[in-house]
DNA sequence: CCAATATAGTTGACAGATCAACTGTTGACT
DNA sequence: AGTCAACAGTTGATCTGTCAACTATATTGG
């Protein structure tokens, strides 16, 4: 056995090595991104996609039938990605998304969930929801809340 | 001009659409680690390197002369990651880190930050340090303390 | 109307991540 | 001593991500 090894979740020791509190929260909140990730990655993987893939069907959905141009998906999406053409590739090629270019603008391509994506979709909805309410089970409702509070304040920076 | 387009960094539409609190501040905690990525990855490009390997070297440095297993680099990383080998095959082929294979226990590959790897997270600690504290600057040190808590209690969770 | 510029998205080349199967090494138990 | 399981790490196959250069379409200014 190893000298007094901490657990993957904490270490404390090293805290003390990060030398602005600035610097402390940001690695609490990439470590706590990367166990959320973890925490979900299952439930994606059983189900073939990946959580940027749920992530594009998800603002698909929202979308309706109007559907939407490929780079306005990529906007809107939680993790900014140049790669957006082949993300979406891969959904169409299983047959979840369904692509189109509009004659009034033929510079566009219009994107749209197909009736599988929305099935796929509607699979995950609740493990999703399990996986959320779990992950941060240790949060009463007024401190996720405040944390919701904190993180847009962070972001509404530059 | 696209009708009331939302900017990157907020959809308060789509919020709505989210359906447990847990789920937004998931979202939240995702949305905010893209953010703070985007503001660090400017330095690391120009140095040549990714934030994983950053971690590795400041991982390395913070074992010091000693040295580390291969795998407790992995624990200790931010983002765990399968990939540790390569990634440090990466940083041996940079020069920033040298690995050796002790002879009391010859599994092991102990891994070192180089003397180029130590100079290198000193040209770095600066801006990353100005970059950290550029990203919160919308939080005031006690909001920063609160964030910081909120974050460790969601990851003492499991 | 035509050139110049801007917009929307695609493609190729390459770096990096992921998973499973594998090698070499050590410790434990007959 | 000999087998077996556990450990530490590597490797190959395959997938995904990233950047720059490119195509096609639309808009704008002369």
């Amino acid at each position: 056995m190893k000298e007094g090894k901490s657990s993957v979740v904490e270490q404390p020791a090293r805290k003390r090595l990060l030398s602005s509190r600035q610097q402390q929260a940001a690695v609490s909140i990439l470590r706590t991104t990367d166990y959320l990730r973890r925490f979900c990655s299952r439930v994606f993987d059983r189900h073939g996609v990946t959580s940027q893939q749920y992530n594009v069907l998800r603002i698909l959905r929202g979308a309706g039938p109007a559907g939407l141009p490929t780079l306005d998906i990529a906007e809107r999406m939680i993790e900014q990605t140049p790669g957006i053409t082949r993300l979406v590739d891969r959904l169409e090629a299983k047959k979840l998304v369904r692509r189109e270019r509009p004659s009034d603008d033929r510079r566009q391509v219009l994107c749209y969930v197909t009736k599988a994506g929305l099935d796929l979709l509607s699979e995950l909805d609740t493990p999703v929801r399990n996986k959320a309410n779990e992950a941060l089970r240790m949060l009463s409702d007024s401190e996720l809340a405040e944390l919701i509070r904190l993180l847009d304040r962070v972001r509404s920076g530059p």
